[in-house]
DNA sequence: AACCGGCCCTGACTGC
DNA sequence: TGCAGTCAGGGCCGGT
């Protein structure tokens, strides 16, 4: 499952492989892959026809090609891998994959750049660049229109912690769905979030507004940290023709506490994980080290009136 | 306005 | 063996 850090190895991978070519033909298979894109599969495999990427960026789960083409100014060609894409580089006449749902030719003749995805949650879409809101932006093209209300990530100069635990203190919901809110901070998704409250030792039903400003410091500060490990293991997994999105698989092995430990002793104190349903997803959790909230006082005083 | 639940999608797995 | 049901979850959308 594509979270921040192996979205970071796939755009290392465009950086290297992808950069600097010029499209020659595009090839959309399908309708629900550009399902985002307004304008149809048509339409978006025309305008890349002949466009030059100049450059590849991400914020959060979020990346895109910044491409440019003869007679407009610079667009974004936005991928994101949702539960199961992939972006491959492969010679033209490699097999087909079962879920090729886009495939692109350059006009040196060298290998292809295809999108590969079972599930089809992810998706492509050529959308305008609008400058950064954020102070501190490194993003010199500026963002997608679909980025544009997706906060900085943690691996990014714009991203300020201070901000966010200011923020997180004035929302009233769980410690964990504000942490898989890309509003606020991006890049993490259910198997950070989870190994970032094991570490800080706080239950992923904990309200943001009832923990201290350290408490969520120290929930953001393992969120970045967790982040960075699985990149550092991540980013030498891959070869030099396959841009994988898989790269973070040797890393669960062996470095995750909570995510898929149900049953399983905790590493710090032996009692068994837990695992519980929330938000349509699964939530693991030390039932010992990180303690359910107790009761919601003050709700439930109000509902006793 | 903030918050929350439902939905999309397909392959692997489980239980009868 | 076959088949129905369940699970995985990022992001969007609509209801409260």
């Amino acid at each position: 499952m594509p979270e921040l850090p192996e979205v970071e190895v796939v755009r290392g991978g465009l950086v290297d492989h992808v950069v600097g070519r010029r499209i020659a033909a595009a090839a959309i298979t399908g309708t629900r892959v550009a399902r985002r894109h307004e304008a149809g599969p048509l339409d978006l495999a025309a305008r890349l026809t002949d466009a030059t990427v100049l450059s590849a960026d991400r914020r959060g789960k979020y990346l895109w090609l910044v491409i440019q083409t003869p007679d407009d100014d610079p667009h974004a060609l936005v991928v994101h891998l949702g539960m199961s894409g992939q972006l491959l580089v492969e010679e033209a006449g490699a097999p087909r994959e079962k879920h090729l749902h886009a495939a692109f030719d350059f006009d040196d003749d060298g290998p292809q750049l295809r999108f590969v995805d079972q599930r089809t949650f992810g998706g492509l879409a050529l959308t305008e660049l609008v400058p950064d809101r954020w102070p501190g932006s490194t993003h010199t093209h500026g963002v997608p229109v679909p980025v544009e209300h997706i906060g900085p990530d943690p691996l990014e100069p714009a991203y300020d912690q201070p901000a966010v635990v200011r923020a997180l203190k004035r929302r009233h919901t769980a410690i964990k769905r504000a942490l898989l809110d890309q509003g606020l901070v991006s890049g993490v998704g259910n198997i950070y979030a989870d190994e970032a409250l094991w570490r800080a030792q706080v239950n992923p039903l904990r309200e943001t507004s009832a923990l201290t400003k350290p408490a969520l410091g120290r929930v953001l500060d393992h969120a970045t940290e967790v982040m960075r490990e699985a990149l550092g293991q991540g980013g030498t997994s891959f070869d030099a023709l396959y841009v994988n999105i898989n790269g973070a698989s040797g890393y669960f092995d062996r470095s995750l506490h909570a995510y898929g430990r149900e049953g399983q002793p905790c590493n710090r104190c032996g009692t068994p994980i837990r695992r519980e349903a929330f938000m349509n997803r699964s939530s693991h959790y030390c039932p010992r080290c990180q303690p359910r909230p107790r009761v919601r006082r003050a709700i439930t005083d109000l509902s006793r009136r």
